[in-house]
DNA sequence: GCAGTGACTAGTA
DNA sequence: ATACTAGCCACTG
């Protein structure tokens, strides 16, 4: 198992993540059938290639929070992009992973 | 090969 | 609820 084939493994799980749910490091790992990868996850996306079409901001810690060092150019955004499809943070800057964490055994079919 | 680092997490206090 | 700790594992120098 190649590091690109492991890349390619999380790519493919954070592309199905559907419009206003989110997914953690940790549930991105299981799901790609590597768990305790949860940091290789984030990783990953901070290599990967903008040109994937990737949902990256879809991607946050297990605490409902953006795990992007603040100050950097990416935390901003990612937290307008969810806002953008309707996730709502309260004052401590955490979502409701209650409301908004993407489980596949539910949003299956449509 | 070793040591430090990090878009992580689960435990513990 | 918040803060700290100890695991975690690929990447980098």
């Amino acid at each position: 198992m190649s590091r690109s084939d492991l890349y390619a493994r999380f790519y493919e799980i954070i592309q199905k993540i559907p419009y206003g749910r989110v997914a953690t490091y940790g549930q991105i790992a299981e799901m790609a059938g590597f768990p305790g990868y949860a940091r290789q996850v984030g990783y990953a996306l901070n290599a990967s290639p903008g040109d994937l079409d990737l949902p990256w901001h879809r991607v946050i810690n297990a605490r409902g929070m953006i795990s992007i060092k603040s100050g950097g150019p990416y935390a901003n955004v990612q937290r307008l992009l969810l806002e953008a499809e309707g996730i709502e943070f309260d004052q401590k800057n955490r979502l409701s992973l209650k409301k908004y964490r993407w489980d596949p055994e539910i949003s299956r079919g449509s």
